[in-house]
DNA sequence: TATGAATGAGGGTTCATTCAT
DNA sequence: GATGAATGAACCCTCATTCAT
């Protein structure tokens, strides 16, 4: 029972997912990265659902109450987290989408994102596991997840130039089924230690995807 | 097994996840069965993580403690739940094996086999959310999650037959891929409730395996 | 944010303030009694905010979790000894309230009934402090409260036999008003550590009570 | 003054709850009105219990240290309110009490200051739920709350007019009696929101009043 | 063998007050 | 003086597992 609180949207525990508060001085600035630096840490040491604020506050050497002077709850640390990995994610994706060379060459422009996301993905063993983890938390949305929605929109902006006269219908299975694929593929490769077997699914999913789009740009 | 989340890193169990021990009598069969049935319940009901010994006890009318007579803790429930459902999916998985067809028309055969699997996770609602609980559950290690154990068995038996000349190595990383990209597309389609939607994801499924297929079958 | 717990009795935060389960045996008793004196203690000690589910554990000798065995969450203990104190009270007002005595001598009838109220109110010093509490607590409704609805059911049962050709509209009003001005006066009463100050209190309330009823018997 | 609730049966402050300072310049009158204005808000919003400085402090568009600038602790916030508050109750009751009329028709007299009672305390919703949260508040003294002095005072002064041959002693439980008496059914009255159900109670406790305090004049 | 009350560390979150800036 | 981030003990409640009966 809880006690009565009307709504508010202050210190409440329903409250938006966004940080509380963005910090401009640096001293704010250097614990909101210290309290999502171990998170990143305890994520890979414990996983998901193990990290506590606890396991927070005590890694990032502040007492617990600091940590919701920033976020509103727990989730909203791993969010920000997932927020702050997404910008380089953001910033392939950016890159490697230019319209002129995605269409004549695309087969090229795929692999060379796949790799960039591979590449992203093993740069912080952090990255897939939080993915995996917000992307199966029951208490959040998916459109609070950073990378799930930049992945969603690059994949169909990417489908949109790919198979401009499919009907949008069509092509939103199809691009839940390319999302999919990848993330599930991409989860894979992320647990794999060994870089050539890394390298092997990697060239699997550059097939798969390679094929499934073909097929789907000649004719049906 | 530690008590909740204890402060190690620890994610292995302490104890074997098999059954205690196989009820010969009457009483102690049907008692298994209460909680098993309880257990698929509230994993509809609740979802997995929120699952707790007090509710399946409760929901299945037996006290806790005989829960801890017929397994050594929470998750060999549900592992000995997985086993029962994996039952009817090995049943479906050998049936449709006929190596004689297999080869002819293999395009055929996964169609079938493909369908017959949704049919499968659709036929009960506890399936798809047990089945994705555990695979990424870190208290237990995925060869003791039947399902994934016969799928993944299938799988390598089918490529076997399909792809008898690729060299090992290759057709694990194949196999993998292939077993990975059904289960992402097998478990979207679930959470799917349009009926017409599911069946257009399994269309897509099957347009992507097989195109992935008929490219490792000819040739390179 | 709250682990999205599905909405079941059994361990819920709004659960029911009913006991989780009366306990037959011996020991379970005992354990609940042990609750249950521990919070009267603090309710005097400590007055109603400041008890609190830590101390009521460590002063009852029990861990906190065992609180939770018998009550679904902090005011259903205090319903519960509000419940036990109450049945004193029951007592009370059902031997003084024999109908042909009522009429007649009404006036005797209630400095009787006043008197063992008070009674009741300074047997345990816990009774006043629980009431006013749970009177002003906004976790619960005034319905929970034993005494309140017992209170609140003799005072109107008593009016109907002295007042019985009043309106019930009117009725209401005029036991409004008795039970607001007996319960503030008994409160106050509680409050002096005198006798004989407390017996002045009493005197006055009885005149005060005896005036109004009359004059609503008269007339009007 | 305690952080929370410590472990202590203390109930008293360790700051006397007066104002720190009387700002004597135009902003810090403005920013203690502010808080002032704010905590009264939030009074009604969220009932006495549920206010905290930081609500306070938001509220009023300051910072929290702010309030400490003024204020010795959060209870001095309520004090000072409710002596602002209790200005205007002041100036009621010494208009109503001239001398030359209380005796020779104290029964209007009474009416005439029990209605503005009322139509002081409907005039603002936050004078009854401070007055009523100050009162059972074990973190202060009565004596701290003006309004509370300011009516025990002017019950003293009304029955020392009206009951002068009484003893002091005696005129004393009579003034708490009354006292009791109104403030309890002035607190119901103002949690009733039909206008006629108040006006139905205000009567009975006119009625309540008169027939007790002639019975008082009247001899005994 | 069967029971289910007992356990208690651990979970997320709050908030009055302080004090370095 | 003014600020508002920092503090951390305290709050209520949970639940997998055990073990006395």
């Amino acid at each position: 029972m809880k006690k009565r609180q009307t709504d508010k949207g202050d210190h409440a525990s329903d409250a938006p997912l966004v940080p509380r508060r963005t910090p401009t001085q640096a001293r704010g600035r250097q614990r909101v990265d210290a309290i999502l630096d171990a998170t990143a840490e305890l994520l890979v040491e414990r996983g998901f659902e193990a990290v506590t604020t606890g396991h927070i506050a005590e890694r990032a050497r502040i007492p617990v109450g600091s940590i919701y002077q920033y976020f509103p709850n727990k989730y909203a640390v791993f969010i920000a987290l997932a927020t702050r990995q997404a910008e380089q994610f953001g910033r392939i994706t950016t890159m490697l989408s230019r319209p002129e060379t995605i269409i004549v060459r695309w087969g090229e422009v795929l692999d060379r994102l796949l790799e960039a996301i591979v590449d992203y993905l093993l740069s912080d063993p952090a990255i897939p596991v939080l993915w995996a983890g917000l992307v199966k938390c029951p208490e959040l949305r998916l459109d609070d997840v950073e990378y799930h929605a930049k992945a969603v929109d690059y994949t169909f902006a990417f489908l949109a130039q790919l198979l401009p006269d499919m009907p949008d219908e069509k092509r939103a299975v199809v691009g839940m089924t390319v999302y999919a694929v990848s993330e599930a593929l991409f989860f894979r490769l992320c647990q794999e230690s060994a870089p050539q077997k890394r390298q092997l699914l990697l060239n699997e999913l550059k097939v798969l995807l390679k094929g499934y789009l073909a097929y789907h740009m000649n004719g049906d």
